[in-house]
DNA sequence: TCAATTCCGAGTAGTTTCCTAGGAATTGAA
DNA sequence: TTCAATTCCTAGGAAACTACTCGGAATTGA
């Protein structure tokens, strides 16, 4: 039931870059060491969110990642679903058919039921939040100190 | 943000043993017959289970497994700790210091803050739903047939 | 005594995770 | 034109995890 680094990581690069929205490209060299991740492992799962079109890549000197879309359009389960697949507790909520082993079964369906619900559960929160509210988040917690 | 098999068939085969409650103990092969689970594989886990307590085994012939509590008193949160460790999406929510190394900052807060809620959320669906809820399910699917 | 059962520890093939390594291609600036 | 900064791409690889299997000891009721 863990999260593993892909989306831990890219949901912190991607953070890091609505930090910086809207002034052009920002390094993957920068965005490492500001977030104490490997370069060449985030570089990884910057490929993979630009070729999902989260973010937009711009080559050579002066080049780096900006987000493709404002902080508010983007929603945390989009990051976590390129970087780690469908959100989902139980593969067999994924392929829309019910065709695991044991389908069909009135006893499968409780099952299938209680995760359903957990995946639910889990969407809610994470496609209820975007960058724009970590954003305000980070903004309203830097204004208590 | 899957759970495995340890917790799928530890959930399946306790809520079997729900729907024989108070029929003494129920052999592990049978239970593994009628889930179709390596019989092995489930000992495994009856083992972990019997070690927290959640269910009591009886050796011998006419022997197997049996629920310690009435299912009512059971939580799907408590079968998925033993089999899968804490429910977290993220470790640093687990050991209550904020000992990572990036806690402190004011944006690992609002990542905290995220998963927290992620975390919540789930324990909300799994903790509120017991082996009686899920056998109340079955019957109601079965009277719906 | 025997068959049915739990209990226990070891081993293992395959997959996934979290990287590292090295270099090609692109771009802006001096 | 050259050069440094950058993205882009492919490959590899150690360690951990997953989902088992195997074999046998201990216990119990008939």
């Amino acid at each position: 039931m863990r999260i593993s680094t892909r989306g831990e990581y890219g949901v912190r690069a991607m953070f890091d870059l609505s930090l910086h929205y809207g002034k052009g490209p920002i390094p993957l060299k920068s965005i490492a060491e500001r977030q104490v991740i490997s370069e060449h492992y985030l570089e990884q799962l910057m490929a993979a969110l630009r070729k999902a079109g989260l973010v937009v890549s711009k080559r050579g000197a002066h080049g780096g990642y900006e987000l493709a879309y404002a902080p508010a359009e983007i929603r945390i389960g989009d990051i976590i679903r390129v970087l780690e697949g469908p959100i989902t507790p139980m593969e067999c909520l994924d392929n829309g058919d019910g065709d695991g082993p044991y389908c069909g079964h009135s006893e499968q369906c409780v099952m299938r039921n209680l995760w359903k619900r957990l995946q639910d559960s889990m969407e809610e929160v994470l496609d209820n939040t975007t960058l724009e509210s970590l954003r305000q988040d980070a903004l309203r917690l830097k204004g208590d100190e």
